[in-house]
DNA sequence: CGGCTGACACGAA
DNA sequence: CTTCGTGCCAGCC
């Protein structure tokens, strides 16, 4: 672990499990910058449709992976957006709540970098 | 084997 | 400020 050494032979989606592994406790991604990471700026899309294959359950935090304004996916896999909130605020992730009632996370606090 | 469709992001109008 | 088009992976009919 630690490592980000992407090989040649990893596909489009085994990059994406193999970089979201990598997001420590209590931080969060955005779909965009998984995508930047894994060479391919222009599919944050299918980031996403990466992570709802999700082929590891528990070994992949894709619960981690938010939209680039902090907002949670619509569709999360594990009994939605509000399985996916708790599991954030689990970990200590904070948010904010919007008038309309939209949770987005605190990017500015728990976004994670790579260096 | 071909085509549809699904967890996003961003520039242009 | 809002709406629309494009990018182009992978599993499932």
């Amino acid at each position: 672990m630690g490592s980000f050494l992407l090989e040649d032979s990893m596909s489009f989606s085994e990059r994406v499990y193999h970089v979201v592994q990598q997001i420590p406790k209590g931080c969060v991604v955005t779909y965009g910058q998984v995508a930047a990471l894994i060479g391919a700026p222009r599919s944050a899309r299918f980031v996403g449709y990466a992570l709802h294959s999700n082929p590891y359950p528990g070994i992949v935090p894709c619960h981690r992976v938010v939209f680039k304004d902090g907002a949670l996916a619509p569709g999360f896999a594990f009994g939605g957006p509000e399985e996916q909130f708790r599991r954030l605020s689990e970990e200590g992730v904070e948010f904010t709540t919007h008038d309309d009632g939209i949770r987005r996370v605190i990017l500015e606090r728990y976004q994670w970098r790579m260096g």
